[in-house]
DNA sequence: TCTGGGGTCCTAGGACCC
DNA sequence: TCTGGGGTCCTAGGACCC
């Protein structure tokens, strides 16, 4: 089975079966019809509605049972287990949180308990290819720490990417424990300060703080679209809708922003078509998670960089200088009278669209014009979780 | 025919200030 | 002949993550 990216594009999750047939991670999927046909392959396109609900039913079964939880992200968590020691014993503790996921929602977990993160997510990934050690894994002692470390893959340790991975290679170092085993000045003269992070927490020293990633910094909404587009009516049509989707997940996350940014591209695999993309940003003067305010920002910016005789790819929107909603600075000059009505207006279309369903009530200007432009989504699995008309149903 | 989306951090270099 | 020192802010690009 493979899970397909956005517009049904690339191959961006496979069980192991599919590997076994030759088929890649990120690799596009007309490249691989052949094999996809003679042996049944199952597809599906990705359905991120029913992953997002699927998840936080986990990460609630995560919080009834520890007192810490940090999402990291849609399917890993860290749990502080600071003083459960005195306790429990964490093997056993955390093994029953595994089972209870189990039983639950029929979700196989792996879970790895250590000083610091990086540690943690090695134990996991132990946990996760060897059957024996039933879900969890522990690495909570300097003997254990040195044998993980000898025998895990280099290029697996969390912060390590391929560049990275070559230059230790280029240096010498081909497994974790030679990593560990460098003296400071060697790390710091050779890398700069995230590799010195990874080399503390492989000794043991916790300096990753994942508590600060859970306030965004930025919002994005982006998406390839099913056709190619030249006109700007159907641009408008596509940077409104994303605009409004960034404006949502502001307010979701009880957020506001002060920059919008439109950018526009070009397809950069067809060699045949003029090249182009380009990017405009406009201040807010007053920061905002108002739907209307925003996409009208992006349809400025839009317009400012749309060239015409283009063969549009994609485009997207993207809200910086985001802070936290409350202690916005107002502004003598703001030409919005009344910003509490607006606030009441998009919190009353925010608690119809949750009652009704998204979409329920948006702008005329998202109207798609036609769903030419739309990413395809032709293999998606129904919203089993969170949309009655799209239920499971059972034949018995 | 056809190549994803949403994030973060770090650094170097340019622009600007006194 | 020959062009300081000490700063800040911003941005683009690289690297990494899921």
């Amino acid at each position: 089975m493979c899970v397909l990216s956005s517009n049904d594009d690339c191959i961006v999750a496979l069980t192991p079966e599919a590997k076994a047939l030759g088929i890649h991670r990120g690799e596009p999927i007309f490249k691989v019809r052949d094999i996809v046909k003679q042996h049944n392959v199952v597809i599906f396109s990705t359905n991120m509605y029913l992953y997002a609900a699927m998840s936080k039913r986990v990460t609630n079964i995560l919080r009834n049972s520890v007192n810490y939880v940090e999402n990291y992200s849609i399917d890993e968590s860290f749990c502080c287990l600071d003083g459960y020691e005195k306790y429990y014993d964490l093997g056993d503790f955390m093994r029953k949180i595994a089972e209870k996921i189990r039983l639950y929602k029929d979700i196989p977990v792996s879970i790895g308990v250590a000083p610091t993160k990086t540690l943690a997510k090695m134990g996991s990934k132990f946990a996760k290819n060897y059957k024996g050690y039933s879900s969890v894994c522990l690495i909570d002692n300097e003997e254990k720490r040195r044998k993980a470390l000898s025998l895990f893959d280099l290029g697996d340790v969390w912060g390590i990417g391929r560049n990275t991975l070559a230059k230790l290679n280029s240096l010498g170092v081909d497994n974790p424990l030679q990593l560990a085993d460098k003296s400071e000045s060697w790390v710091k003269h050779y890398f700069t300060a995230p590799m010195y992070h990874t080399w503390l927490e492989l000794n043991g020293k916790p300096c990753i703080d994942t508590a600060e990633m859970l306030q965004n910094k930025s919002v994005t909404t982006s998406r390839s679209f099913g056709e190619m587009i030249t006109t700007i009516d159907l641009l408008k049509a596509s940077v409104a809708t994303f605009a409004s989707s960034c404006a949502n997940k502001l307010r979701a996350q009880h957020s506001v922003a002060g920059k919008v940014t439109v950018y526009l591209l070009s397809n950069r695999f067809r060699n045949d078509l003029d090249q182009y993309s380009n990017a405009a940003t406009k201040p807010l003067l007053v920061k905002t998670s108002d739907s209307i305010e925003i996409t009208q920002a992006a349809l400025d910016a839009l317009t400012d960089i749309f060239k015409p005789g283009i063969y549009y790819k994609k485009a997207g929107v993207i809200l910086t200088d985001v802070t936290d909603a409350s202690g916005i600075d107002l502004d003598l000059f703001d030409p919005i009278k009344n910003r509490q009505e607006r606030y009441n207006l998009m919190t009353t279309i925010d608690s119809l669209n949750h009652r009704f369903g998204i979409k329920t009530v948006q702008l005329a200007v998202e109207d798609t014009q036609g769903d030419s432009w739309l990413p395809k989504s032709e293999h998606r699995s129904g919203n089993y979780l969170t949309d009655m008309d799209e239920i499971l149903t059972i034949k018995i």
